[in-house]
DNA sequence: AGCGATGTGTGATCTCCATCACCAGTCTGC
DNA sequence: GCAGACTGGTGATGGAGATCACACATCGCT
């Protein structure tokens, strides 16, 4: 339950920003107003460019928020998991959606109208904290992102930042320094900007200096601190 | 801190041009509680990292928003032009500041506490409404900013889109196809994310292919369209 | 003047990574 | 079982641009 940010270090995962953290009063409101469905693999709630029709809210499953370039290259900006909003910024400033999103497994999503949610904030001052807040911290990630895809020339360290990033969504978990993988070499590729077959001599160079094991799709990090090492270079 | 009375900039002076869209009574208000100062180039309003003591409104002048790599090289988000707010999001949020402002020419700059805005937010819905719609702006336009940046390899390609974009800005002065150049080659590398030595190639490219022509610190773009060409490539 | 600081122009290298190419698993559905 | 789609490994090649290294303008300054 944390909006994560992509290859970055410090991941904050926002403490309890999840719908629950409303007052009952305000969730029970948003509640009545939305359309929770489940969707499969692959679907896309909305794409960048269009003009936004609502928020959607992840209750369940993985949401995959992405750009795409002029020729057609794809940038994963971030996953977006339970209990985060979707959208939002676009609804409160009337433009389009600014990237795409696309269930990355299978997900219950609730949909609220654009006009509902404006009504919303209008009537619950809470709500729209909020809005705001999300919006602020979606920022401040993507500000984030800039900063590690653009300032950091060398696509491992870029890689090594990725996966120090997953470690710290693990913290809590029995196993800390595990990692399970739930993304191709493309995926991971279109998250740091690089390409597929880079993503594959990455990971093979890891492997061969013993900073990172894979057993099927759990990746296993023993020396956390060597794999932080990389990313100041 | 000094206060400097330039004569630089007292041609336009839109005098109520940055709440215009608030209603008076909030703007008032506002108006209350903001210091105005007015600030020589060169000064760091806030950093990168810093906890958010309050938002500043840039009322005259130019602000350069930037973030800087841990390898020491910086990047120039976007530069903020009069009647826009700086630092809404952190303070909102109540993280650190995303990035860092300072000012590229001799500004007058309102400074509006923490807790004076949220108490504003509080009491005025449209102030709160108001500020939650710069972030989405800032959100938006730094999606495009990513975009734009990883998402398309040619450094021509980015200094193209710079320059076009410069032109959208000028639509109503009174000659279009004109910018004025106020920023260095190095400022120019960090705003597209090359170097200082390929801006200064690029633009000779340019200047070869005819796309621009420059007078001093003027540059003229006499076919907008031939540059546009450049950027879907 | 003469001096630094700062911005610019341009050659010569050098490096990282995208890209092309091909092969080998693995998983599907038929 | 097999065909086809998707994924992952890895070599070879090329190119865009970072970087280094100069030279040359401007400035403002004392």
């Amino acid at each position: 339950m944390a909006t994560y940010a992509v290859s970055n270090a410090q991941k904050l995962a926002p403490a309890d920003n999840t719908f629950c953290d409303l007052p009952p009063a305000v969730a029970d409101a948003v509640e009545q107003l939305a359309l929770t469905t489940t969707y499969p693999t692959g679907v896309v709630l909305f794409a960048e460019g269009q003009a936004p029709r609502g928020v959607f809210i992840v209750r369940r499953g993985r949401v995959k928020l992405s750009i795409c370039g002029s020729d057609g290259r794809t940038l994963i900006l971030r996953l977006v998991e339970a209990g985060c909003p979707l959208g939002v910024a676009a609804v409160v400033s009337g433009r389009q959606y600014e990237a795409t999103a696309e269930t990355q497994e299978p997900s219950e999503i609730s949909f609220l109208r654009h006009s509902d949610l404006l009504r919303l904030m209008r009537l619950h001052g809470e709500l729209a904290l909020w809005v705001t807040q999300h919006i602020s911290q979606d920022y401040a990630s993507t500000c984030r992102e800039i900063r590690d895809l653009i300032l950091s020339d060398s696509a491992s360290e870029k890689l090594a930042r990725l996966l120090v990033g997953w470690l710290d969504q693990n913290t809590k978990s029995k196993n800390p320094s595990q990692v399970k993988l739930a993304l191709t070499h493309e995926e991971i590729g279109q998250m740091i900007g690089s390409s597929r077959e880079t993503v594959s001599r990455l990971f093979a160079g890891f492997k061969k200096q013993r900073l990172i094991q894979q057993s099927g799709s759990t990746l296993v990090i023993p020396n956390r601190v060597a794999l932080e090492s990389l990313i100041t270079a």
